[in-house]
Parts: structure tokens; C-alpha cells; sequence
DNA sequence: ATCCCCATGTAATTTGTTACATGATTGA
DNA sequence: TCAATCATGTAACAAATTACATGGGGAT
């Protein structure tokens, strides 16, 4: 499942622009599937010459033109199709535990960022998930709770361990440590 | 944080070749960094060219030769400069996920599948820890032993998180969901 | 004044994946 | 006899990120 998909199962629960979808992958999406507009507007050409969706064009005063897609029938016939085919993948490509696996290599200053960056990233998330219970959650599909709550379910659980954990990598004799550069 | 730099901290621990790297990023590494012979051997090759590894050819009777390389001063030194500078990034990419906020476009079967591989995969990892835990892990340090048990730990909560909500896109009234293809 | 929001898109670059190419040995 | 393990590497391909390019309106 790559980007075109993705952005054509959100045109399945409703018409949207490129600026749009690029909203709706930074908020709700954003934990665990990124994409920016250098991937949007091309995946949204792609659809449109597969017929996947058809595209109006919208004057605005005062604001630049946009360009609202909806998904064809086609469209969703093509959805449908490669979700009920498809075998998804669940990757992690974590830099931050690839450095931990070295933090007898680091300073501690340095250590400490990184935990604490984790932890405010987490916190972020965790502030992000209230907000979309508190509004929007009660009109989607159980799917899209079902993610929700596993995106709450994986921060929660990031966060319990790096607080409860952070003191097997921090806090030791400070000649285990060597020097930078 | 790139294969590359993944490479020269493995080499850190001891002197390997491409074919002991690939193992360790299907073992330990797996589970937050993969990477392939496609990768790895360039980034040997690059990393030679640095000056940051030094190789050492060993014939081997009824095997083919291998490489082995171990990290040199300056490989150890760009090893610690990049760690303590570095700001790395911590991401997820969810087919899974993103194929789960369409559930109600999906068959119960292809739904049940889904979060049976799911399950499934995390069994596999958990199995993946203990072994871990009770072979090698003990010389390990501090920083590989904690990455090893965030992996774990959020392992244990993906599975946790699935079996406790799966009622919420399963066993659902027959007409929410629509035909696929 | 300056920055952010709106809004679209292309092009270059980076990065990684997959397939290809080779070949002996060992165990089932 | 067949598959797996050991062992290295290249080339083609796919995919996404980043930078570039443009420009008015509104808030501080």
C-alpha cells in the first residue's frame, strides 16, 4: 500500500484537495504513515489518469485556485479491491534505537536529549490523540478508532518504558563513557 | 542515521563481514532497521573508501572467502562524532494501519487474516526477545539491552492492544460491510 | 516589515529494494 | 536430488524526500 492508495481511501470518505490530504497525513495519519507534497500531487495525477477519481476546479477569492478530487466509482472499486488483496507490511525504521544500541558511545548530555526528545514526541502525540477523541473521533468508522487507539496504545506504552527505563543508560560511572569526536 | 553508520557501530563491537552484518540486522536489528546485501555492500565498500573500516581477506576451505572488517580510529571517531550530534528520527510506516482505517470497505475474512498476521508476527518477535534474553544479552550493554526491551515492550502492547480490540472492527452486524472488487 | 497560511506543482537527489549472477558444501 | 547455508557483489528499479518555483492575503 503506497501513497496513491492511501490518499484514494481518503477521497473514499469524502472529495479533498492535494493541500487537503497533506493536512489529513499530518494529523490523523501522521503516526504512522508520512507523506509530503512531492508525493501527494503526483499519487493524486496518478489516480486521475487511472480514473480513479475525477477532479473540479475551484475559484476562490483572495486564495489560489484548488483542485477537489472525488473518488470514482471506479475508484472505489479499485480500493476495495486491493485492501481486501493486499498483504500489509508494519515497518519501523527507528534511528533513535539504532543510536541507543551505542549509548556507551555517547555523552551523557547527549543521552539525556535524546530520551527526553522521545518523551516530549510522545507527549506531542498523546495531546494529539485527546484532541481527535474530544472532536472528530465519534463520526468515523471503527477502523479508523481501531488506529487511534492503537497509535495511543503504542505512544503510552513508548513513554511508560522510556521513564521507567532511562536509568539503565543514564546515571552510570561516568568513566564508561568516552569522549566525543 | 543510515545503513552506513548502522554498519560502522556494529563493526564497533567486533570485526565481521557483509554476510555476519546481514544476520545481525535479521536478528537483533530486525525489529527497528532492516537492511539487505543491496545496502550493506555498498555501504562496506563506502565506508572503505572513508578509511573508516580496514578489510582483510580470509580464505576459507570448501567456503567461499570473506571479507572481514574491522573499524579503524578514524571510523571510530566519525562513529562517535555522528552519534553525539545527531538528532534521529523514530519512524513508523503502517500498511497495516492505514489498510485498518478502511476496514468497513473490507471482507471479515481478509479483517481476520489481517490481525491474525499481526498477532502472529508479534508471537514471532516475542519468541525472537527470549531467545535474546537467555542466550546472549547478558554481555551485552546497557544501551543494546535497553533497546532490546523497548522492542518488547511495545511488541507486548501491539499484541495486547489487538487481542483487547479486535471485537471493535470484527463481529459486526453483515450489512456494514460492502463487497469487494 | 516579516512571517505564516493558502495552494499547486516539478525536478533533482537520495535511498533502499529486488532481481540477477556465481558456485561449492552439507544435510535431508 | 533438492534445498539450504555460506559468501560477495552489481544493475535496474521503485519510492520518497528535498529543494526549487510562484504569489496574494492576513496577522503580529
Amino acid at each position: 500500500m503506497d501513497v496513491k492508495t492511501v490518499c484514494l481511501g481518503m477521497l473514499s470518505d469524502g472529495e479533498a484537495s492535494g493541500y487537503d490530504l497533506k493536512k489529513h497525513f499530518e494529523s490523523t495519519f501522521g503516526h504512522f504513515f508520512a507523506a509530503g507534497y512531492g508525493s501527494i500531487y503526483p499519487a493524486l495525477s496518478a489516480l486521475l489518469a487511472d480514473g480513479f477519481v475525477a477532479c473540479r476546479e475551484e475559484s476562490q477569492s483572495g486564495r489560489p485556485d484548488r483542485k477537489v478530487y472525488r473518488i470514482t466509482d471506479a475508484g472505489r472499486q479499485a480500493l476495495c479491491h486491493s485492501l481486501n488483496t493486499s498483504k500489509p507490511g508494519h515497518k519501523v525504521r527507528s534511528e533513535f534505537m539504532a543510536t541507543m544500541c551505542f549509548a556507551h558511545l555517547m555523552d551523557e548530555k547527549q543521552l539525556d536529549r535524546l530520551l527526553q526528545h522521545r518523551i516530549e514526541e510522545a507527549d506531542e502525540y498523546l495531546r494529539m490523540f485527546d484532541e481527535i477523541e474530544s472532536t472528530c473521533m465519534h463520526d468515523w468508522p471503527a477502523g479508523k478508532k481501531f488506529v487511534c487507539g492503537f497509535g495511543r496504545a503504542l505512544t503510552e506504552a513508548t513513554k511508560k518504558y522510556i521513564e521507567e527505563n532511562r536509568d539503565l543508560v543514564c546515571e552510570r560511572p561516568a568513566t564508561q563513557r568516552s569522549a566525543s569526536g
